[in-house]
DNA sequence: TTGACAAACGGACGCGAGTCCGCTACAATT
DNA sequence: AATTGTAGCGGACTCGCGTCCGTTTGTCAA
């Protein structure tokens, strides 16, 4: 459930470089350049206040240009966060296996894991609403969006837990993955924190409480 | 779906119409057509594939027409499924009132609401789908989204259930109302639906299965 | 070097949402 | 019936996204 990134080549992403011919230096050069000058601008204005031709005229490319090396501006989105998207991903990864070493639950593995992302999807929420946005289209392309990772790491932890007897056996983890994960989509979690008022923690105990719910649901059948 | 076509008083959303002076003949006339139009069109081609110049055109009227009477594409949808939506409401509180006096858990009462809730959702999904997109604007004009009386619905139902003593004292009602409708969110139900392949039943019985766990919480408890 | 052929470029274009504002014509008033 | 103020109308327009396609240019082979 790692890695199914694309390891390779660094920008995961680049959208072909597998293996064929390799890009043109000037392309690269290019490509490097939109990114840079779409993190400042987003940076400067706020994601949602940019729009795709500004990024193209200040990079001195052509709309052609921006939309070749990137489908869509969610796409756009989603490399930017690459680097942390990553890191994130592998801290959460390594920390579960020494958590899984030391023997705690799987459960309770899922709560911290819960936890950490309520964290991240605060810290990134205008690029992954972005994300968000356009699926359907990142679906076509090769691109794992963050959520596909997001669910198969609640969705193994779960499994892992009705294996270990934590849960029922007859427990359905792959929708209560899903479930579980519901409201940190960013339309959601944005709605809650923005109009609702919810602070982070409220949200992460929340989850949590759920997950504690969950666990007590086989203590009772035992 | 039939009727939510002029009559006087009709959309308790109409926009304006509260107690000033009567709209004019004509454009009541209008707006009966207009709704009349889109309600043909989606069903013929489908709510995406319809665009609002193609509905102002065909209902005999400008585009300016059309946005005077209408927001955006999802208060026109909204308006549409209005009739559905009031009786939706109706029953359910009609039956909650009757489950109450029967002596009937709260929680199971959401628990059925929660059902009846994810049945509406799978009918009604292109046009929630809609509909949820522009919340920003529906929130600016006086309209009830429809997450709204849902989120009242559960959010009652859970506050009841603590001062029933089915849930403990110090339980988050609000947040976990929002938790349990997330999944119900017009985007994550249709992933849910269409890229998951999870069926109707299956969603139902999962959120049923959050219900059981969050009760025996308390059990645990006592 | 030079030639040639993709890859890469760039900006005009199409599309759909939603706005704006000068014109129309309803209905209230005399 | 004529007058008039105003709600209502209509469609050209703006905006942002994303596409298309003729042109340029890097790269590689001769």
């Amino acid at each position: 459930m790692q890695n199914m990134i694309g390891d390779p080549i660094p920008l995961l992403h680049g959208v072909q470089s597998y293996s064929t011919a390799p890009e043109r230096r000037d392309a690269a050069a290019n490509r490097a350049r939109i990114l840079m000058v779409a993190e400042a601008l987003f940076a400067e204005h706020g994601v949602s206040a940019v729009n795709m031709a500004e990024i193209a005229e200040e990079a001195g490319v052509g709309k052609g240009t921006l939309y070749r090396n990137f489908a869509n501006k969610g796409e756009l989105c989603l490399i930017l966060m690459d680097t942390q998207l990553r890191e994130f991903q592998d801290q959460r990864l390594e920390l579960m296996r020494s958590q899984s070493e030391s023997g705690i639950p799987c459960l309770e593995q899922l709560a911290e894991f819960l936890e950490a992302l309520v964290a991240f999807t605060e810290v990134h929420m205008p690029l992954l609403f972005e994300v968000q946005q356009d699926t359907q289209a990142l679906n076509e392309r090769e691109i794992q969006r963050p959520h596909f990772w997001q669910y198969m790491t609640a969705y193994g932890l779960l499994r892992s837990a009705v294996r270990a007897g934590e849960l029922p056996a007859d427990f359905d983890s792959a929708y209560m993955a899903e479930a579980l994960l519901a409201p940190l989509a960013p339309p959601t979690f944005r709605f809650q924190r923005e109009v609702l008022g919810f602070d982070v923690d409220r949200i992460a105990e929340g989850l949590n409480l759920i997950l504690g719910a969950l666990s007590s649901l086989q203590r009772i059948i035992a």
